[in-house]
DNA sequence: GTCCAGTTAG
DNA sequence: CTAACCGGAC
C-alpha cells in the first residue's frame, strides 16, 4: 500500500495519513465529506440520472454505451432523442442498422450502435427480456466491458461495484497519489473499494464523476496524466476515422458507387477509400450489391 | 490542438 | 501490450 495522502480543495485543512494495509477511517470519513460536499453543492444533473430513467436498465444501458468516450453533456440530448425513437429492447431489435445509425449520428463510435442490435436481441432471447445485474453476465455483451458492465450494474441495480473510469481516477490521483505519475489502475482500484460508500453506490459514483470534472476543470486536466493507461486521443483531421465518418453519412443517405464516394473524399486516396469501404464492409456496416454499397441490412 | 461515464482486435 | 475507433466542444 502507499502513502496515502488526503488533500481536499475546498478547505484550508491538509490531512496526511499514512498506513500500512489500506486508509484509515479518519480518512475514508474525511474524503468521503468532501466528496459528498461537492456534489450537494454542485452535482450535475442528468437525464439518465433522474428516477424515471435509472429505474428502467433498457434507458441505463442505452446511456451508459453512449456515455463511452463521449462526454456526458453531449449525450444528454442525443440520448432524449434517440429514446423517443428506440423505448424499449423490442424496437432496437425490430430496427434496422441503417435505422438505428441514423439516430446514432452525431456520437460517434458507430460500431457501439451496431452492437446495440445485437445486445437487444441477447436480452430478449436469452435473458427473457431483463438486464442482468451481474457484471459477468454482462460483459457477455458485445461492447460491453468492465466498465461499462459494472457502470449499469451500479447504476440501473444500485450494487456496490468497484470501477474505474476517467473521472474517478483523476479524483483519486489527485487526493491519494499526489505528484505520482505511471499510476495504475491496479493502485487506485482497492482505494475505490475502500472508499465506496456502500449506503448508496449510485449515488456515490455521480458524485465521484462529478468531482473529477470539476478537478479536470481547476487543473486543466493535468491530473488524468498522472495515469499509467493515459493516452492522448490522435489527430482526427485527416485521418481514417474522419474518412469512414464521412462514408457512414453518404452511405446512410443513399446507396453509393465506389466512385462516388471516392468523389465525395477528394482529399483522400481512392486506394486509401477501397480499402476503407473493404475494413467497413469486414465489420458489418457496410454491404456491397453489385456497384453500389448500402448500409448492412440486419 | 485536446478531451471524453471505454472496448476490441491484433 | 498498442492502435484504432467517431465527432462535437472548447
Amino acid at each position: 500500500m502507499k502513502q496515502a495522502r488526503l488533500v481536499p480543495d475546498r478547505s484550508d485543512i491538509i490531512w496526511k495519513d499514512y498506513s500500512s494495509d489500506g486508509l484509515t477511517k479518519t480518512v475514508i470519513k474525511a474524503f468521503r465529506e468532501e466528496i459528498w460536499n461537492y456534489y450537494h453543492q454542485e452535482g450535475r444533473e442528468f437525464p439518465f440520472r433522474s428516477p424515471r430513467h435509472y429505474r428502467v436498465p433498457y434507458r441505463v444501458v442505452i446511456s451508459e454505451i453512449m456515455l463511452q468516450q463521449t462526454q456526458a453533456t453531449r449525450v444528454q440530448g442525443k440520448y432524449l432523442e434517440f429514446l423517443k425513437r428506440f423505448p424499449d429492447f423490442k424496437s432496437i431489435e425490430r430496427a434496422t442498422h441503417a435505422e438505428i445509425l441514423e439516430a446514432w449520428k452525431g456520437l460517434g463510435y458507430n460500431r457501439r450502435a451496431l452492437a446495440l442490435k445485437k445486445i437487444a436481441r441477447m436480452i430478449l432471447h436469452d435473458h427473457g427480456g431483463q438486464v442482468p445485474s451481474e457484471i459477468d453476465e454482462l460483459e457477455e455483451f458485445p461492447w460491453i466491458g468492465p466498465n461499462t458492465a459494472a457502470s449499469i450494474s451500479t447504476f440501473a441495480f444500485n450494487l456496490p461495484n468497484v470501477f474505474i473510469e476517467t473521472n474517478i481516477r483523476t479524483v483519486y490521483l489527485h487526493f491519494f497519489f499526489k505528484d505520482e505519475k505511471e499510476v495504475m489502475d491496479a493502485e487506485i482500484l482497492p482505494l475505490v473499494k475502500q472508499t465506496l460508500d456502500t449506503s448508496n453506490p449510485r449515488e456515490w459514483y455521480y458524485a465521484l464523476m462529478d468531482y473529477g470534472v470539476f478537478l479536470k476543470k481547476r487543473y486543466k486536466n493535468k491530473i488524468a496524466k498522472r495515469g499509467k493507461q493515459y493516452k492522448r486521443a490522435a489527430p482526427f483531421t485527416g485521418s481514417s476515422r474522419q474518412a469512414r465518418g464521412k462514408i457512414l453519412r453518404l452511405v446512410l443517405q443513399e446507396p453509393r458507387s465506389l466512385d462516388e464516394i471516392t468523389k465525395h473524399l477528394g482529399d483522400e486516396k481512392p486506394d486509401n477509400v477501397a480499402s476503407i469501404i473493404n475494413d467497413m464492409i469486414k465489420e458489418g456496416f457496410l454491404s456491397r450489391d453489385g456497384k453500389m454499397y448500402s448500409i448492412k441490412d440486419s
